[in-house]
DNA sequence: AGCACGCCGACT
DNA sequence: GTCGGCGTGCTC
């Protein structure tokens, strides 16, 4: 028997008399063994030693004392002196609730990582660190001492310093306490050691935000669609019932009108919202949408520093902010009353996280939902076809708003087919037709917003001569050419190197610049259009905090008329002017390796085309592609998901992949090719042992070369599982891994409901 | 994860 | 004989 059971099972027959009862603390570690293990609770710490806080425990056989989550704390009938105790309680507050404790247990599991790394990722670091908070001593005059004050025995300047203190009617600390009595640090020491002060050691903030609360906006009047779509939710808010509503809206059906008077009904309730947004539309406009209408609120966002996160943090738990808004992290958040979440667009792929624990917000937020009785709101153009796929099983009730508010009609997108364009308009990214709609609309004085997701000057470097391409050492992807400081730059790894003037390889001094990025896309806007102000937006004129809200400041005003950036500008935007949007290379996404790739180019064809036609002056879409036949540019070019989906869905199925079958992605990486291969090939070996020993039906991808073959120097293979039983599934995979144990130089991770595939 | 234990080879 | 190499296994 392993030593480990001997706590788990039952005492040996003999050994029965012998149990006592004793209150026994479980301890979750972040690192190190991932099982749990008990400690006694001594009595002295019995009352703050709570399931939810951190404590020190002795561990090993050096007693070293370690850091460790408590996850429960119950009597116990226990073996003496089997269990250690309890050294110290860390936490005064209480960091995870009975819910929170669960769920990350839940996705410990199911995400197939270590308890504690859940937990360690769950509490944020300032959270953890009490970032902005520092301990100070209180001092104050016990009743006793304050009696017998007159008749005390005293050095002259301990007595003023007591006098003092006691009259003062409040504690003071001792540096305070000294300066009032005109004295030093001494006298005041004496005191605490003759015990006739009452010292208090406190955690105090000394953090402070702004926190007026705003002048709330009332709300606006709904159309027919909204008002049903609102009912429908409002039905499960007042019964406090837990149930996950599909909001599928189009582009501009006003949907955060509808969140907004949902929320607007739990915070009369006295409970809490959270409203998990995607992390490149937590945007100026979003955040004014949500303050302008609730007087509290905390927005939680990437830039802020600790002292503010922990801050945010300690609001939420008082139970004083009724809403909090955020990205996938803040599905986290420690509302104590929670009446409601919303996922809004809730496709996008921000939601899943890419590190361990690689959890998706949203099926975290269907967790925790159903745990609360809370309501779950998804809402998207574009839903995600995991979410389609469950209104039709019926697990996720439908509502949709097919409509556009004002009863404003959804713009017309035309697409532009560059094989036959391509000729008429020599070398340049705007093809004929969409150049003579920027005309038209710059003469009109409309706004335009062009879409090309690739950033940087030129795509790739490439020497006529010699076919020689100029590529990243590391990750043997092409280069992009930056024209900025004329570099040529990994956008995988961010490694750089001045743009070369000649072939690296042959020496030919024509070398060639190839493809185009949102920078050469803005060179031959402004060369094309003189006179007309260009805004570019994606992640390199984006660096700095605050230039977000400037450029769109400067697109909203009317400053700039024409808008270029990358898929970040693809969201959320809501300007009324905007009547054209170009999107000048609609296949950049649809031939990646990857089940996906049709649904993405779909989403961010419809999404970008949901920025015009706003406003009473409508609005057009032209979109350049090699595949106007494409099913996901014909149903983009549509604006029909249905159509989308009745075709994209049996295919999915035939193929067995999400949202029928379950998938599991293990990577595997290493500094030469041939040690992940065979990691992951013996994986597969016994993962098959594994499949029939649980009578598992699994279907093996690879191991194959990963899409993104090296990165940073290391070659990356891949191996996809997938099985119409997604619990088996996780099963076989875990018992596998616990067993395994990988050469030193090969890194592996597993992803459990993979979303990227590169 | 750390830390002790233990079983081998190179040294005072 | 002992010092220390790191492979193995345990930690409530």
């Amino acid at each position: 028997m392993k030593q480990q059971d001997l706590f788990n099972t039952a005492p040996a027959p003999w050994e029965v008399d012998d149990l006592v009862s004793h209150v026994v603390a479980k301890i979750v570690f972040s690192t190190g063994p991932q099982q749990p293990f008990d400690y006694l609770v001594p009595e002295n710490l019995a009352p703050v030693a709570v399931a939810g806080r951190r404590m020190r425990v002795p561990f090993g056989r050096g007693d070293r004392l370690v850091q460790g989550y408590c996850v429960e704390v119950g009597a116990k009938q226990v073996l003496p002196n089997k269990l250690k105790s309890i050294h110290e309680v860390v936490d005064d507050v209480t960091l995870l609730s009975r819910t929170m404790l669960g769920l990350t247990r839940w996705m410990a599991e199911y995400y197939l990582c270590p308890w504690g790394q859940v937990l360690e990722a769950v509490v944020p670091a300032a959270v953890r660190g009490n970032a902005g908070t520092r301990e100070v001593t209180l001092l104050t005059v016990p009743r006793e001492t304050a009696m017998q004050l007159a008749t005390l025995k005293l050095p002259p300047k301990q007595h003023a310093a007591l006098t003092i203190l006691a009259a003062a009617g409040k504690a003071f600390t001792p540096p305070e306490l000294a300066q009032a009595a005109g004295c030093t640090l001494a006298p005041i020491m004496a005191l605490r050691k003759k015990k006739l002060v009452h010292v208090e050691v406190r955690r105090v903030s000394f953090a402070h935000f702004d926190d007026t609360p705003a002048e709330a906006e009332p709300s606006k009047q709904l159309n027919e669609d909204q008002a049903a779509a609102l009912k429908t939710i409002l039905h499960a808010v007042d019964e406090e019932r837990h149930q996950t509503v599909l909001l599928h809206g189009v582009t501009g059906s006003g949907k955060t009108e509808v969140y907004l008077q949902a929320i607007d009904r739990v915070v009369a309730a006295g409970k809490q919202a959270i409203v998990l947004v995607p992390e490149i539309s937590l945007t100026p406009q979003t955040k004014q949408r949500f303050r302008a209408r609730f007087s509290q609120i905390a927005l939680l966002h990437s830039h802020m520093n600790d002292v503010e996160r922990h801050w945010q943090w300690k609001r939420i738990a008082s139970g004083h902010i009724p809403v909090v808004v955020g990205a996938r992290s803040a599905i986290f958040a420690p509302t104590p009353r929670l009446g409601m979440i919303i996922l809004d667009e809730e496709h996008d792929s921000s939601f899943k996280q890419d590190s361990s624990p690689r959890y998706h917000a949203r099926d975290v937020a269907a967790w925790r939902a159903e745990s609360e009785n809370a309501p779950l709101i998804l809402g998207s153009a574009t839903p995600s076809l995991e979410s389609w796929r469950q209104t039709q099983t019926g697990a996720i009730t439908l509502v949709s708003m097919p409509r556009r508010v004002n009863n404003y009609p959804l713009p017309d997108v035309k697409t532009v087919d560059l094989r036959v364009d391509r000729k008429s308009i020599g070398r340049g990214a705007i093809s004929r037709p969409l150049y003579q709609a920027m005309r038209r609309t710059i003469e009109e004085d409309g706004q335009m917003i062009l879409l090309l997701n690739r950033r940087g000057y030129a795509t790739h470097i490439q020497c006529p001569a010699c076919g020689e391409k100029v590529v990243c050492p590391e990750c043997e992807i092409a280069l992009t050419h930056h024209l900025a400081d004329n570099m040529a730059i990994c956008h995988y790894c961010d490694y750089r190197q001045a743009a070369p003037k000649s072939c690296p390889s042959c020496g030919f001094t024509g070398i060639h610049f190839f493809g185009y990025g949102t920078q050469k896309l803005e060179a031959e806007v402004k060369a094309r259009f003189p006179g007309v102000e260009c805004l570019r937006m994606d992640s390199d004129t984006m660096k700095k905090p605050g230039s977000h809200e400037a450029a769109l400041e400067r697109f909203r005003c009317g400053d700039a008329k024409i808008l270029v950036g990358t898929q970040m500008i693809a969201k959320g935007l809501d300007f009324p002017n905007v009547t054209l949007v170009g999107v000048i290379n609609a296949d950049t996404a649809l031939h990646f390796p990857d089940v996906r790739a049709g649904e993405r180019t779909f989403q961010l064809i419809t999404q970008v085309a949901g920025r015009t036609g706003r406003g009473h002056k409508g609005g057009q879409v032209l979109v350049q592609t090699l595949s106007p036949d494409h099913p996901a540019i014909e149903a983009a070019a549509r604006h029909d998901y249905t159509l989308f989906a009745g075709r994209e869905l049996p295919f999915r199925e035939k193929f067995l992949f999400s949202p029928f079958a379950k998938m599991v992605r293990l990577v595997a990486r290493g500094e030469t090719a041939a040690a992940p291969e065979a990691f992951l090939d013996e994986f597969a070996k016994q993962l098959q042992k594994v499949a029939i020993q649980l009578e598992l039906e699994l279907h093996l991808q690879g191991p194959a070369a990963a899409p993104i073959e090296k990165l940073r120097g290391q070659y990356r293979f891949h191996l996809l599982l997938k099985s119409l039983d997604g619990e088996k599934l996780r099963k076989a995979v875990q018992m596998v891994a616990v067993k395994t144990k990988s050469p030193d130089e090969v890194i592996w991770t597993i992803d459990v409901d993979p979303v990227d595939m590169m």
